[in-house]
DNA sequence: CGTGTAAGGAATTCTGACACG
DNA sequence: CGTGTAAGGAATTCTGACACG
C-alpha cells in the first residue's frame, strides 16, 4: 500500500485554478474528466475543491490521455482496479479468520 | 525534527476561505496575523494561498491568542525560535567539520 | 491592539450551449 | 469523443477605512 496516514493527501482544499496550474490541463478538461467519473472532487457552496491525490490521480489521466487511451479506458482500468482490491480484501479476511 | 519531506504540506494552494473553515478563524483575523508577519502566504494574481503547514501555525496562533498572548509576543517567540535553531545549526555545522 | 463591517472593484468559478470533428 | 470559447450569474477575494476599545 501507498501512504495511507498521510494527513494532507485527501483533504479537499484545492480549487480548480491552481488545480489547473499544477496539473497543466485546462479547468474544462478536469470539469469534463469528473463528468466522465474519474475525479470526485467535493464542493464547498458550489466550488470545486480537490486534493492532492486528485492531483497526482489528474496527472495519471494526462499522461494515458497523451498515450491515446480514452476516457472510457480509463474509466474501465479504474474499475477494474477496484474489483482487484476488493477480492485481495477479501482474501485477507479469509486468511484472517482462518489463522 | 518533525516532517520535512512531507510533498504536501508546504505547498502553498488553499485560499484563504478554506482556510478560514479550517482553522475556524475570521479571513480578516487571518489576514491582519499576515500583516503582523506571523504568517507568509504566496499569491496568485493578488489572491492569498496558504499550505497546511500555515493552516497548524494558525491554529496555534489561535491557541495562543486564546491564552492572552499578543500578536507582538508570539512574533517574538518566532523570532526567538529561528535564533534557537540557527545555534544548532552553527554547532552541528561545527561538530561536523571537527569529526 | 485586535477584530467586525460596509464598499467597490477585480478575479474565480459555475452551468449550459454551440462549435469542430 | 474531447476540448475550446463566449455568456451571464453567483461566490470569493482584495484593499483601505471607519468603528470600538
Amino acid at each position: 500500500m501507498a501512504q495511507k496516514n498521510d494527513p494532507y493527501k485527501f483533504k479537499k482544499v484545492i480549487s480548480i485554478g491552481i488545480v489547473s496550474e499544477l496539473t497543466g490541463l485546462s479547468p474544462r478538461q478536469i470539469r469534463y474528466y469528473e463528468e466522465r467519473k474519474l475525479i470526485f472532487p467535493e464542493r464547498s457552496k458550489g466550488i470545486r475543491k480537490y486534493s492532492f491525490a486528485d492531483v497526482e490521480r489528474l496527472m495519471e489521466i494526462a499522461d494515458k490521455r497523451e498515450e491515446g487511451v480514452t476516457t472510457r479506458e480509463i474509466r474501465n482500468e479504474m474499475t477494474k482496479e477496484v474489483r482487484e482490491k476488493m477480492l485481495k480484501g477479501q482474501m485477507n479476511a479469509h486468511f484472517h479468520f482462518r489463522s
